[in-house]
DNA sequence: CTGAAAGCGCTAACAT
DNA sequence: ATGTTAGCGCTTTCAG
């Protein structure tokens, strides 16, 4: 690749002057100006970022730190926090941690060691006690989809109001009829949404054992075990609310290999909105989580933070809405 | 953060000492290699990696560039790529061109200017001609999911048997006793898959017009559009192929609109073998692509080319296979 | 208007 | 065993 120093030897200028011509700045006459252009378009010269960010102490990546891409909830973030980057001029390093902290924190180390320019931790990709220490050494971070409760309030976040979410799928079961209602959730991460579910059906006076409320692992696999444990329990829930919608097609899949249907015997409702819950047999009614807000807030809020532009650098909790498909129906006792 | 000559002025040696005791190479005596270090650790060094790309050309980041990671195709690959990445300290930037060639330019140019040390590029992201000038530039390249006949083949390239991906499909369908077949593509990425189909069609002498051959482009949408252009053609198919399983999505979704089954009246085919392909109702017959194995090899691949391991960048082609689900079945006529 | 020089943090010859 | 020096490519003073 051509350097600048190239340039100045093949037009016969000093490294600054080109410099400058590339650049704008300080006064070049318009004769050598010309000149340094057409030669540096000749050799293909490009700016070598790495010795400008040495220079500048900017690299203009950011880091988009999540527990696996392959959970489909993160695509569309992930792809919309690239769009904005990009329309910043930055570009983004992907980092899947699998939940794994020990991974999360090298990985961290890496991207501190290459001068990244900021960060965005999406929930439970990493142990919030190492991400607190960096943002005390002033790292620009922002926390996205985490439960508002689990992080200290100064480090800039932007997450939804699960808990809420859960109010609302209760709100809609409870709608709908169902008094015998069942949970799928993957605690510790996602306790808000229980929480505000097992709110809703306390103020209606309903009963919530715990032996409705089965753990699962955000995968679809786990979504079926969960409900096969639930199917052979003493009492048959009429609905069952799983916290993320991948867990909610491993419901439903149990459902049916138990020869019961959706939702004429037991209505499902998810949690999040991945994009083919609406094409899915039934359409997935679910509780739709605003993606795109949420990368688009995120990645504002990261680059105000490194371009100080806000002293404040504040926090938002989007609010999250009911998405009625076919998968939940009246109850039917 | 600390640097290299920080430690040395608080320990009191020079730079260079410092750099032989934190990297084992040249001779430092055992005392004053204790002192650094520790002096280091205390400080909390971090090595700079951007100082150390500037010397030593190279940057440990690989890009990877694809359409759009919110194609369910694209996450399995993007995690087994970061994965292996990983696995030899190499971290991964993200690209979505949107199959907007102006874009993926551009984003390539920046790369390039990052020093980025090599690319996998993957199906339609890029114009091939691009690709081509910074291949013969020197830069570590290997396309992957690409069309085996689209790109010139000194272009280390991992990809798909796609034609023998269509004449599975078509098999499959032929076996099953269907005979009035279509196929939704997304042409001209997926030229070779139709003609695969087409060619085990001609071999058992049947009918293929051409208005059993409609046109998608990869999304749910597409595929629901042009399932009711079949529907309401002259001759109902009895069974589509649909060339990724995004399409064939929306072909079920069509086909029980208007009030018909999958499989009793349509079978329905599709090509990826994404995630949720197993578990959608039905769940959904499908050739498969080995997105791990070819994940897995481009990396390799990119690495070897990278470390000049191997002289002759060999290419590789991968076969896929033939996934029988709920969504075919025999023909009912 | 142009050039010389210093420095970003690190590596690696080469002297001492 | 340790220090000096030069250089990776760029930006930015500051002289000329």
């Amino acid at each position: 690749m051509a350097t600048i120093y190239d340039i100045a030897k093949a037009v016969g200028v000093a490294k600054s002057t080109v410099a400058n011509a590339l650049s704008g700045k300080g006064t070049v006459s318009e004769a050598t100006r010309q000149r340094i252009l057409q030669c540096a378009q000749e050799m293909g010269y490009r700016p070598n970022i790495v010795a400008r960010s040495l220079y500048s102490h900017k690299t203009f990546t950011l880091a988009l730190i999540l527990p696996t891409i392959a959970n489909p909830f993160y695509p569309e973030i992930a792809e919309a926090v690239e769009h904005i980057a990009r329309e910043h001029e930055y570009q983004i390093l992907l980092c899947n941690t699998h939940r794994d902290f020990v991974i999360g924190k090298q990985q961290m180390e890496r991207m501190v060691s290459r001068w990244v320019d900021g960060y965005i931790i999406m929930g439970s990709s990493m142990d919030i006690a190492d991400i607190t220490t960096y943002f005390q050494r002033k790292l620009p971070i922002v926390l996205c989809d985490w439960q508002e409760n689990e992080s200290p309030l100064d480090i800039p976040q932007v997450s939804v109001d699960f808990y809420r979410a859960g109010q609302l799928a209760a709100q809609h079961l409870l709608d709908l009829g169902h008094r015998n209602v069942a949970v799928i959730v993957d605690e510790p991460q996602q306790t808000l949404r229980l929480e505000g579910f097992r709110s809703v059906l306390h103020a209606a006076g309903l009963q919530f054992p715990q032996e409705m409320i089965q753990q699962g692992q955000s995968t679809i696999e786990s979504g079926i075990v969960a409900t096969q444990r639930l199917l052979a329990g003493p009492v048959r829930p009429t609905a069952i609310f799983t916290t993320n919608d991948w867990m909610a097609l491993g419901a439903i899949e149990a459902i049916i290999t138990e020869g019961l249907q959706v939702p004429q015997d037991i209505s499902v409702i998810g949690l999040d909105d991945i994009t083919a819950a609406a094409h899915l047999r039934p359409p997935l009614t679910t509780i739709a989580i605003p993606k795109l807000q949420l990368a688009k807030e995120a990645t504002c809020l990261l680059l105000s933070q490194i371009n100080e532009e806000h002293e404040t650098a504040t926090s938002r909790l989007i609010e999250p809405y009911l998405v009625i498909r076919k998968s939940t129906t009246f109850a039917s006792n």
